[in-house]
DNA sequence: CGGACTCCTTGGAACGCTCCAAAATGCGCA
DNA sequence: TGCGCATTTTGGAGCGTTCCAAGGAGTCCG
């Protein structure tokens, strides 16, 4: 370890300028003369200096700093909008600090909280459990944009989702078309999201006249609810030709309970996910879904971000994402 | 968007005392008087004042952040390794600042550089592909600690590794214990671990004098390297009993391949894979692994961090954690 | 040769905090 | 009442940048 770093005053001293054209000249101005710039460039290079970031944010007010808060690890689309945030962020040049509030709304808040202290321009809330008053307060000295939640709405507030109607009434249109009317559903808790899905499988399942067959056991979008939920309501009875699961992890977990129970996927029993994880796509899984643009959603927040933060004027409606529809080897129509 | 943030000054003055007694109140200073400390308390919370932490990292060059780089983002292993990490580092009251240098050393050198120039008290490495001189001049700056390499030592670099040789015994171990014989390996390229890992698997089955059924096919770590070259292993002819992949999601491509092939898992079959990543546990998967200790591998990163930046004297060793065996559904005795 | 420009360059004042030495205050006790 | 000591409080000097107004150095022309 070494034991002061040189400053731009070191640098300058030694290129024989002042600090101010040293300033300028690592900043690439244009109004530093080559004489100068060689100078500075040769100081600094011989003195490894480093500038520092702390002190220019303070000086301009500028951190060059995005905040992520991302809810949780454990289901994996998180980190994969994360990367498609991350990738925007550093294209301009922009640093990220992470934080993650493990579905805690208190710990949220406080890792929220240091966010700011640090003077992030920006916020990025890879869904959250925070209350709304929350939200719109920070919103109030910082733009936010909230992933995977529209529910909440003002100025300053932007959301990035995708259209979960649409994509529920995807997933059942393909397993009508199939030919499957017993459909049973794996919900998935009170979370925005799972909270359509539910919804609109009622309404499909209602829609095709077939209200009397609609099922719906409590899931929690995890990979042992899905499991749980699934033994439950193969225990009951008579199996449903088919199960739409409230996100892809979950439905992993009613696979392997169809397995326990002796069904073969799709010959027996046609299940269908939702959010599109690049681990459906193993060959050992191929899980019908509906895909979110996963890594896109988080490429759209951060894009947004920016233009907030350029001041861009923009309508305040939160951006809307399709999905789609990805048949792979889950689904299949039921047995004759 | 509000003007302009409040300063301790403007606490200061509507509290009724010097800005000084502000700082120390903030930070919980004994040597504040009660009725200092309620008064200032109380402006602070009248204001909404949050401390500026690019001042104060200025003001005392700390700035309670520690860099994480994040080599690649579609290996599950990594994320779990961050989260244990980030734990530690947010207990201690520290900022996580990540970057990913997406398998680039370019890339990854420069997003380095950034993260000094905020002026990171530490660095943590998950994977990466810098030359050994970097991270040495980089080890000259701050604290580093590297995961799941060890090849690189030398003072402030410390390392945090499982015992590959000692996990790739134990997975052939488990092999030869159920009567295997005939194990082919899927290979995972050059870095350090895939390495060992392969070495050894030679040299266990020279040591179980089964040099002639030796078979290493080249995979990259990837999900679909593994299916290829389980393709291509396949398609050679006499398929083995078993089959050893460097990891697992290489592992879970080798068992698609297995399935296109018509083989059963775990009858015609075995497969083992390594990492223990949290998706193998899925009922669906259930696949027998070694599995590393991974969330624990960040937290112990992050604590030797923590422990080289309070300047304890620790013997410059990297730490090696053990793996372990877990015996699930990939595996079982080859058909007689 | 002087003035008006254009280009470069400069020192000092921020930025918002912490640290420090020194000053103010309060208290106990003779 | 006054003194000494412990406890609080304070202003000013940094931290390493950027920003800004102002100062030099050329250059071009009349």
């Amino acid at each position: 370890m070494n034991e002061r770093r040189p400053t731009i005053h070191d640098v300058a001293a030694r290129a024989g300028v002042s600090k101010s054209l040293v300033s300028l000249a690592m900043r690439g101005s244009p109004k530093v003369s080559d004489a100068s710039r060689a100078a500075s460039e040769k100081a600094a290079a011989e003195l490894g200096y480093r500038p520092n970031a702390t002190a220019r944010s303070l000086a301009d007010s500028k951190s060059r700093t995005i905040g992520v808060n991302m809810a949780e690890l454990d289901n994996p689309i998180f980190p994969e909008m994360l990367g498609g945030a991350h990738t925007v962020i550093r294209s301009r040049n922009y640093n990220t600090m992470l934080v993650s509030g493990e579905r805690d709304p208190e710990l949220e808040t406080m890792e929220l909280a240091k966010l700011l202290e640090f003077q992030v321009e920006g916020l990025i809330l890879i869904s959250h459990r925070l209350p709304a008053e929350t939200v719109r307060s920070l919103a109030d000295e910082v733009p936010i944009v909230v992933l995977t939640l529209k529910d909440l709405t003002g100025p300053g507030i932007d959301s990035v989702v995708t259209d979960d109607e649409a994509g529920t009434r995807m997933a059942m249109q393909h397993l009508f078309d199939l030919g499957h009317r017993d459909i049973a559903h794996v919900s998935g808790g009170s979370l925005e999201p799972a909270v359509v899905r539910e919804r609109l499988y009622r309404s499909q399942m209602q829609a095709a006249g077939l209200e009397s067959m609609t099922r719906v056991i409590e899931g929690d979008l995890t990979n042992l609810g899905g499991l749980e939920a699934a033994r439950t309501l193969l225990r009951e009875g008579e199996p449903p030709t088919a199960i739409f699961a409230s996100n892809d992890i979950s439905a992993l977990g009613v696979m392997a309970a169809c397995q326990e129970f002796g069904l073969s996927i799709p010959a027996d029993i046609s299940i269908i996910g939702y959010d599109g994880i690049a681990l459906g796509a193993l060959r050992t899984l191929s899980l019908t879904t509906i895909a979110q643009p996963l890594g896109l959603m988080g490429q759209v927040a951060a894009q947004r971000l920016f233009d907030r933060m350029a001041g861009t004027q923009i309508d305040d409606r939160s951006i809307v994402l399709e999905p789609e529809l990805l048949t792979r080897g889950t689904t299949a129509p039921p047995r004759v």
